[in-house]
Formats: structure tokens, C-alpha cells, sequence
DNA sequence: ATAGATGCAAACTCTTTGCAGGTCG
DNA sequence: CGACCTGCAAAGAGTTTGCATCTAT
């Protein structure tokens, strides 16, 4: 949903620039969060990984993640199986499909009003927010009394 | 936040009536998630109802967390590191300080326009929709200067 | 009486860490 | 060359499950 050819807002150079190695693992690393919108997980990004670098280890692909996360280069996000990383940085919102379980993102409302809102009612300075959907998507929809279900394959 | 009494969208009756037992332990980790406004994880509640029933078992505070959550008595919530249970079930956001790391609770919009805004925008069927907020609580705004930390405690 | 719930211990999954050896710059 | 990074294996944390026993109804 969003484009990820370079020229992206922390391309391979500034991971030099920053004085990280760009190694062959993390820049395949990097490169799988980003060229995908599953929102993958270690274990996914491992099995991407894998087919171009069959001696990877999963150690080294969390260890990246977590650093490309930490450093601003990915977004991380908590879900109920575990961790799940975004190569979508920019500001946005998620959708979740009860149905198929699969996350959405949402390009990102503006909302100035509902932050000052809540800030005048609780005291609490607000920095940042994002808004969480539910739902049926648009595959779902047509594929009528398809009920919600809990447990889902995990990309 | 909320008052805890009982006359509960879900009381104990409740459980009966859908042919639960109302077991010494299940009751009491009922109780304690709903008593509690701090999103325990469920070390948490099970070191609370070993205080009365020290007996308990930690498999038993995980299965009655979990069909609790399931048949809507409580709510459930990933986490960066786990699992956190909220006895708040009606409608509510939440406000995460960068600061301290405290979870706290914000009283729902009811922002049908927003809804409304992402459903034309996506095709997607909203059923429900929570805003997640960070920044710097009450407390940590008047410590001038303390920085947002990435590893707080658990409860 | 009996379906359902519990306690215990072992199993599982996801993630992190220690360390010896490899590699980017 | 030297600091950083990797692979491997083992350890950790959180959560689930199998089973014999117990208990609410």
C-alpha cells in the first residue's frame, strides 16, 4: 500500500550512514519486512530470508529485527501469537478482518481534534495515536455467513 | 475507572446461568482482574488469588483467563510481552505513557464519523473500532526531564 | 452421580543470550 | 586489522496440555 522502492525514508545507505554494518543478512532482512504488507513475523521473515541465504539463523533474524526496529528503520507491534514487524513506518492505522484474521493497514487520520480532546480530559500529554479497526474486509463480505473465528494461520 | 460493584453487565449469577461452575478459584480471578484497574497479566492475578486459595494453580488462573475472555466476562489485550486481561469490558481506549509505562484507561468516543470515513474509504464492514494514545502521563510530566524507557516491570 | 474443574508436571512456542569463529569497512 | 556481526546451541519466559483427582450442582 505504500511504495517500496528505495529513496525510502531509511534506505540501506543510512543504515551505513548510522554506523551499522549493512551485511548480507540484515539487508535481506530488511528487505523482506519491507517488500511485503503481511505484517510478517520472525518466523516469516526467517523462511523469506532462507531461500536466498540458507545458513541464516533465526537468531540473527530476530537480533535484526529487533536493532532495525529499535533504530526507526521498521515499526513492531505487539499482537496475541507474538511479535509482528512493519516495514510501513509512516503514520497509519490497522484494520483487523474477524473473519480471515488477516491486518490491513489504514493510511493514518489526522486528527488533531480527537488528540486535544483527550488531552484536556485526562492531563496526559499525547505524543502520538492510532486507531485499531474491526471488521469484515472486502474478500469477507461476499463470502456471506463465513463467521468470525479466533485462531488463525500466522504469516 | 469503572465501578466494580456488582449488578455487572456480567456477574457472577451470569456465569451460572451459562452453565459454568462457579468455582472457589474462578471466582476469585473474576474478582481480581475486576478490581484491579492496572491490565494484569496473569502472573499477576495469580500471585493475588494465591493470597486466599494458595493452592491455585497457574494453569488454572491461565484456563479461566482465557474462557473468561472467550465468553466475554473479561477483555483481552496483547502486549510487547504478553498477554494482559481488563475486567473494564464496555467500550474504552487506552493511553500507554512512553514515560513510566502505565496502561491507562480512557473513556470511548463514539466516533460513528470515523468509522463511517474508513468503511467508504476501504470497503471494509466496521464492526468496532479503539484508539490506542502515548505520551507522558499526570505524574511523569511533572518529573521534568525523565526520559521514555523501553523495559518497565510487568504487573 | 457425573460432567466439569482443578493441581501438578511436562511439553510447547516464541524469543533471547553466550560464545567461538567469520566478515565488513 | 579490529570492531562488529553471525551461526549454533542452550537457556528463558510465557502459555498450554495430559491426566488423575476432586467438586459443584
Amino acid at each position: 500500500m505504500i511504495p517500496k522502492k528505495d529513496g525510502h525514508p531509511h534506505g540501506h545507505e543510512t543504515l551505513r550512514a548510522r554506523g551499522f554494518r549493512l551485511t548480507e543478512p540484515r539487508r535481506l532482512i530488511l528487505d523482506v519486512v519491507r517488500a511485503t504488507d503481511v505484517h510478517p513475523t520472525a518466523a516469516f521473515v526467517y523462511r523469506r530470508v532462507r531461500k536466498k541465504l540458507p545458513r541464516v539463523s533465526l537468531a540473527t533474524v530476530y537480533r535484526n529485527l529487533r536493532m532495525l526496529a529499535a533504530e526507526g528503520f521498521l515499526a513492531e507491534r505487539a499482537d496475541a501469537a507474538g511479535m509482528r514487524f512493519d516495514g510501513n513506518t509512516l503514520p497509519h492505522d490497522h484494520f483487523t478482518c474477524l473473519a480471515c484474521g488477516r491486518l490491513y493497514d489504514v493510511p493514518a487520520r489526522a486528527d488533531r481534534a480527537v488528540r486535544a480532546r483527550v488531552a484536556t480530559r485526562t492531563g496526559f500529554e499525547i505524543l502520538n495515536h492510532r486507531a485499531e479497526f474491526y471488521g469484515r474486509c472486502g474478500a469477507c463480505r461476499r463470502q456471506t455467513g463465513r463467521s468470525p473465528v479466533k485462531g488463525q494461520r500466522r504469516s
